[in-house]
DNA sequence: CATTATACTGTGTATCACACAGTATTGTCA
DNA sequence: TGACAATACTGTGTGATACACAGTATAATG
């Protein structure tokens, strides 16, 4: 993985660009139930690379904040984690989003 | 300073989302000189607050990568050190606004 | 002449994305 | 059937970095 061939001044700051964003996806993706895995899948779809090292801690983390609700589950066949948003974190979403465009439209007065 | 009567948990999720593109925007307003404390005043008009103690060690960063270039000078009373995008800034730009254009639709198509 | 605004230099801390390593199960297809 | 890829997770370590906090010093303003 890694967007190969790519500068690396590019790739670290590209990276730093998408950090916060991450939580806010997650957030807004976990209204419907998602496990680590599908919900990477779901991002990259979106077009969103997120690596496993980073999606499984940072679903830990934002459960421990109370921002997330998971239980571990056996459908199908193998175990798994399923995660979705919890109701802080549902009332969290919606100021998080309108921070984003304020952000969004602070950029696009500087770009 | 610090929009201050705003929950605590929001506010960190903000300053994370905040984290990436400080540096995306001061490369974006170097194309003009600036001095540090005239820089973080921009940005604030723009919709952008940034600390001191962010913005400082940045510039530095930023500078030790290649991306900005200073000179010390004293015009006027007080002596500043005047910042302007480098020629591997300005190199970079570009695609740098390109990933965060394609960060921004990625967000559209979440929320 | 005291206070505020200007303008900078540090040091320390907490957060966090990702790298890397490891485990185990379930297809798949030759 | 047996190797291999895909699925699905846990865990540790590291590097980058925004901000807090503290300090210094000059200029403008009342």
């Amino acid at each position: 993985m890694n967007t190969p061939n790519r500068d690396p001044d590019i790739e670290k700051l590209v990276l730093e660009l998408r950090r916060g964003v991450i939580t806010l996806a997650i957030l807004g993706q976990l209204s419907g139930e998602q496990y680590g895995y599908s919900l990477i899948q779901l991002l990259a779809e979106k077009g969103l690379q997120v690596e496993q090292g980073t999606i499984y801690p940072l679903l830990r983390r934002l459960e421990d904040q109370g921002l997330l609700q998971s239980d571990w589950r056996i459908e199908d066949s193998r175990p798994r984690r399923y995660y979705v948003i919890s109701p802080r974190g549902k009332e969290l979403l919606p100021e998080l989003k309108s921070e984003w465009s304020a952000l969004v439209q602070a950029m696009e007065r500087m770009l």
